[in-house]
DNA sequence: TCTGAAAATCTAGTCTG
DNA sequence: CAGACTAGATTTTCAGA
């Protein structure tokens, strides 16, 4: 066996040299993701118009969905499986009419809440809180949450108000609720 | 022909007994309907379990459900479909990260409006708008908005001065958002 | 409850920018 | 070379008997 130390060098640093050219380009990427718009690759068109139609209709068929924005339906499923493994979509689910539970009225509760309270649990565990966030300000949470009538409203205010201190108010009129996600505007 | 006075006078009172009785019940019927739980035809176990599952995930399959709350498929199919065309069942939705589109905030924005401005077209063509509920209250409306980042808030809510005075508040934690409707709790 | 027609999804293998 | 297409195989879905 002969030994050629010369190329042998010559490789190594090619190796070397691709290795850090990798290394910068992966630099870059992580880069990216920290400062850019989150750790999400970038939706091209079709993402958007696949989006659009499933939070309009998410029992649509891939092929249905292929039909309407000029894809066949093997792209437009590879694509939705990316989707969903990037968490980009999260979940398909039914939207259900709470008058149908009885349901009669909507509320916004705000609770200022003293810090260290655990409502946490309290609110998960209420079938009637639809919505909870923590947010800035005076009042610690906002919730929305759902009645049948002004007595159960009140229960469910009384039962709140262990927490901490709540303001309600009564949701006249729904403008939009759900509004399907789609790129910001200018 | 002979004519049985007595007999047609009792028969007449009679029709004219089962008229009342009729209509008295329908008056009830219709009371019910106006006082109880909505125009809804009352839901049973099976119903909520279907409900609950769809909620949980839009896209199973009428024979899975059937398999989880042991009923047949075409039982399954059949209270689905009455569901739906009753409106109990308003839609399916995808549920899409907001992250993916750029989405790093939500904020919670009140908005004191004077009475006449048309806020309601504005909301429905922003697409950063995702929920918009007129309350009772101070605050005539109340609205849930995504926004890329603070500066993009800013041009939201310089819009929404327009129309009106605006608080705000952003979204530190989400504890629960479109919890799936249920029975009311005790 | 069972069964068959229709549809939806998956799997290749091939092609193009 | 990633991503799109066609076509065929396979599985699912749903509705009527």
């Amino acid at each position: 066996m002969v030994f050629h130390t010369i190329p042998t060098e010559t490789a190594l640093l090619k190796t070397i040299q691709k290795g850090i050219i990798r290394l910068c380009l992966g630099l870059i990427e992580i880069e990216r993701g920290l400062a850019m718009e989150s750790k999400f690759a970038k939706l091209d068109n079709y993402d958007q118009k696949i989006l659009a139609l499933l939070q309009q209709d998410a029992r649509m068929s891939h092929a249905e969905i292929g039909r309407q924005i000029h894809l066949s339906q093997p792209s437009v499923s590879e694509r939705i499986k990316r989707l969903e493994s990037t968490n980009v979509i999260r979940g398909y689910h039914a939207d259900i009419n709470p008058d149908a539970f009885g349901y009669q009225m909507t509320a916004m509760i705000r609770l200022s809440t003293q810090q260290g309270r655990p409502y946490a649990d309290f609110v998960s565990q209420q079938a009637e809180i639809i919505d909870c966030y923590t947010v800035t300000g005076e009042d610690g949470a906002v919730m929305r949450v759902l009645a049948t009538d002004v007595a159960h409203l009140q229960r469910l205010i009384d039962k709140l108000n262990r927490f901490g201190s709540t303001s309600t108010a009564i949701v006249l009129t729904t403008h939009v609720s759900g509004k399907a996600v789609s790129m910001p505007q200018a």
